[in-house]
DNA sequence: GTTGACTCTATACTTGGTATAGACTTTACA
DNA sequence: TGTAAAGTCTATACCAAGTATAGAGTCAAC
């Protein structure tokens, strides 16, 4: 199939397709006698896969490793663990900030519920401190 | 003070507020004979400013919105108080996003949780659905 | 006078794509 | 068979919010 067929099929843009080629997620595939893409079944299984993977966060390096484990099937597998983990750590962390955040905008935007002049707005006086 | 003094006072790095004046957030300073610029207290407060500002993760173009805003103090502050508004609505969805990841990747992580062979591994197998 | 600390500008790099321009290939239809 | 439309190609620039560097100039102390 062609790129646009696989863009299709995958739900990734055909730029986003060739941006994986040209970091190395995505294998240069073969090339019809015009020079288009030729893509098979498992193209778009490796697609799916990065697009699974880019869904939970993990960065292309991270996807990089991912792959390159796979192509190891009888190697241990806890470098795979260990980055899903991690990257469970990251997102509670990240989580747990935006909640402090959350509170700080909350009390912020009590400071100020009714339309008032700027040089009198309560939102504003707290973003000077 | 010069530059690196601003730095030290704001926490800001001296790229970051040469940067910032690039941006048209800090307004181009005054220079000495031998070109280096020299701040007063108003710009350390605009840049603390700046910087709190940032610290809830207001966009640059918001900031200076925000710094326009205050330079016409008899006007309404409306703009002020639905940006923080819309920011907090912003924050709430995105720490709902990262619950939701956060049990996606935890489910993942107990699909794996010993040291098998990559070709066993539960995450993995997760991975490829 | 020279060393070291500080500052200057300009430019490139980061991440994960997205958006062009200009050229080429293929397909559809009259 | 000709041509128009759709698809694809490469290369390049852009986004946000800085960070990092090179190479040059300035300033203060010894």
């Amino acid at each position: 199939m062609k790129i646009g067929e696989l863009s299709k099929k995958s739900g990734c843009s055909i730029q986003t397709i060739r941006f994986y080629e040209k970091q190395d997620l995505l294998e240069a595939c073969n090339r019809s006698e015009g020079n288009y893409r030729i893509y098979d079944a498992s193209s778009l299984r490796t697609l799916q896969f990065i697009k699974q993977c880019r869904s939970l966060g993990l960065t292309i390096i991270e996807i990089k490793q991912l792959l390159d484990t796979k192509n190891n099937p009888d190697k241990s597998c806890s470098s795979v663990n260990n980055l899903i983990h991690q990257h469970m750590v990251d997102v509670t962390h990240r989580i747990a900030e935006l909640q402090e955040l959350k509170l700080t905008l909350s009390e912020m935007a009590s400071a100020c519920t009714d339309n008032r002049k700027v040089k009198e707005c309560g939102v504003l006086q707290l973003l000077e401190e």
